[in-house]
Formats: structure tokens, sequence, C-alpha cells
DNA sequence: CTTTACATACCAACCGGTCTGTATGTCAAA
DNA sequence: TTTGACATACAGACCGGTTGGTATGTAAAG
């Protein structure tokens, strides 16, 4: 019984430390933006000084390339509910990621539907190559997916006429960034649940009704 | 012949200074945000000093909004080749709209196709008051006049089917400010065009065609 | 002579980042 | 098993530069 056994308070958990600065500049960042938000800022608000936070970090923009990887680890793991059971109708596929859409439009208070990569993006993105890529990577990503399912969709439902899925995909990811971004101006969570409903319209519209 | 003549060298025209102010920090704003650009770039870039450009303006946030309003006044004369001629079919207006948005995604270089209004407001509309309703206003106006034109376009062409023309307005902003956020983060101009070939489609799509 | 439109000089607060110090864990030799 | 060298994970003080903003001076216009 050499091992300690009992509740040996945990302190220098860096992982954990690590993640705790994350969290603190995503939600900071949400709020604030990136410039809008100071490293002294995000260190107090994961109870940390300085000194700890550029031994985890180089610099500012080294956290905020790692907070927009979390972000697209999160969104994906969120999706994944919809994505991930490849034997589903892929139509199916998307009627449920639109559910999971609605879904964040129904998060409590400020926790609102909002999203790191589109306010990175139009932020730093013509000025910070590094943030330009990874707010690109994740746009990228959701579009992959989606082209997957209208791709699917097209062999199993006969479309009422002809279309590119990654184009539709693009269109679909735009009207998705730009909702958030109106319903944030407007303070309107219901006006992107109404863009969420045509566009639901749209899609199932590219296919021959049964 | 007490009056100067000829040439008599132009100091002192405030107004024009302020312009010089509110054009500079438009044209850095676009690149940088607004946290991310000082009012003591904004003076050099004006061949201004900072003594000066308190004069004009209270604070650097009135020259925030003063930029906001700007720019709508900008988009809205630009806009208004489409949307003032009311006696032009308005199905015709809505597509003459497109094709200046499409112009837009043709200028050259760096003045590519972004809108000030959607990045203030995804920068600083959660923090700002003031930069929120200055956004929300734009938003509003633009909204307004394509719902306007699809109302009209319902009393002329026979509808597909039913559709709220202000829901569907709202849905092409979103899209649109998407648009604009997306193409951007992938240095795309063309995708930007797809959409809005797309979304031009959707909207004939709304009514019988003849 | 007053008002306006700037320039100049300056300020405290804050910025991202570095330096040094120290408590804690790891691991191998004794 | 103990010990001690070393690396890790922070804390805290500090730095030069920049921030938005102000106080004051001054020249031009009316």
């Amino acid at each position: 019984m050499s091992k300690k056994a009992t509740s040996t308070k945990r302190e220098r958990d860096p992982a954990a430390t690590r993640q705790r600065l994350i969290d603190a500049t995503v939600r900071l960042m949400l709020q604030q933006g990136f410039s809008g938000t100071s490293v002294d800022q995000i260190c107090k608000a994961a109870g940390m000084t300085k000194g700890g936070f550029f031994h985890h970090f180089e610099n500012k923009e080294a956290l905020g390339t790692a907070a927009v990887e979390w972000w697209g680890q999160m969104g994906t793991a969120l999706y994944a509910e919809a994505w991930k059971d490849t034997t589903l109708d892929p139509l199916e596929q998307l009627h449920r990621m639109f559910d999971i859409m609605v879904g964040f439009t129904r998060r409590p208070d400020e926790a609102a539907c909002v999203c790191m990569v589109g306010m990175m993006s139009q932020e730093m993105s013509a000025t910070n190559p590094a943030f330009q890529a990874a707010c690109e990577k994740e746009l990228n990503l959701w579009t992959a997916n989606v082209a997957r399912m209208l791709t699917a969709a097209k062999k199993r439902h006969k479309p009422k006429s002809k279309f590119d899925p990654v184009q539709v995909a693009w269109f679909l990811n735009s009207l998705w960034q730009g909702s958030m971004l109106v319903g944030k101006t407007c303070r309107s969570q219901e006006l992107i649940r109404h863009n969420l409903k045509l566009a639901r319209n749209y899609v199932d519209g590219l296919f021959q009704t049964n």
C-alpha cells in the first residue's frame, strides 16, 4: 500500500489547466471577440497568472487557434448525433442536423446561438493567416459533411432537378453562419429558427416528394 | 477686390476632414476590425493628429457608429439603382439587386466583397449596445426593402405556394451576410457568386413560371 | 475679438510578453 | 526505500510600447 490511495488533493494537472484556459477563452471571446479579450482577462477567468499562461501557450495567437480547434471538435461532437449513423436515410440525417441546430437556438440565456468560427473569421481572417486557415478548415469540415449527406440523398431520392451537393452545402453553411450573425444582431433566436425552417423546406424541395 | 480670388489653398474644411476620418476608419476596420484598429492608426491614415480627431468625435465609439451609418448610406446608394424604380416589375428589381451583389464580388483586389455591418456586428454587438443598435438598423433597412419587393412581386406573380415576404427577406439577408463571411474566410469570391445564383433561383422558384 | 479647427504634448491604464523564483512531480541511482 | 538531481507547472514582479483620452496652445475664419 505504498501508493496514495485517497483524495490526494489535485494540483498540478497541466492538461486540465490548459483546458481551463481554452474554456475561459471561448467564453470571453464569444462575448468580446479576440482583440477585445486580453490575456490578463483570460488568466483571471481561468484562475491563473500570466506566468503560467505563457507556459502553456507560446503567445496569444496560439491560444486563439487552440480555441478555434476546440470549438470545432465540440461542434463536430454535437453534430455527430445526426452524422454518425450512416445506415440512416441521409435526408433524415439532414433533418436531424436541422433539429440539432434548432436546439442551439433554445439554449439558455447568454450561451446563445453563436459561432466562434464565424466571429473569429470576421474579425481576424483578413489579417491573421493562422486564424484564417483554422476557420476555413472548420467551415470546410461542416460543408463536407453536409455535401456527403446530400450526395447520398441523391442516390436514395430522385432530385427534382439537377443540383451540385457541394454548392448547396456551401449555400447552407453560409445561411447558417449568416443566421447566427443576424440573430445575434437582432437579438432574436426566433429569426434563426425561421431561417432554419426555410432551409429545411429548401432541402426537402430539392427532392421529389413521395 | 479684397477677397482672395484665386486658388486660396484649401485648409480648414471640417466636413471634409470629418469624412476623411470616416473613410480611413472604414478602410482600416474592414481589414482589422474595430478593436484591432487604433485611433492613432486612423489619424495617421487620415493625415490628422489625435487632438484634431477628438475635436470631431467625442470618442472612438462615436466614430464607429458614424462609420456604420456611413456604410449604410453608401450601401443604400449602391442598391438604389435596383430599388428606386418602383414602376419596374418587382421581381425584376430583385434580379437587378442580385446583379449588383454579384458586382460586389467582382471588385478589384482587397476592396473585396465584405460588409462592415456584418463585421462590426459579430465583433461588437454583444458588448456595445450602440453598435448593436446601429447594425440592427442597417440590417432592418435592407430587409425591409427586400420584403417590400417580395410583397409587390406577390401581387404581380402568382406565388407557387404561400410564403411570408418578411421571413424570406431575413432569409436572404442572412444568406448574404453569411456568404460574405464564408467568402472572406475561404478567400473565394466565386463561392459568393454560387450562393447568389442559388438565391436567385430560390426567389424565382417562389413564383409560378410563366 | 470670438469661435472654430486643428497641432502638440502629455497622461494613466493597459497591452502582450519576459524574467526570475519556487513549489511540485518524476525517476534513477544508492 | 530513501535520496537527490532534474524537469515541469506554475506565481509574481516587471518591461517597453500602445491604448483611448485630455489639457493646452495656436492659427485661421468670421
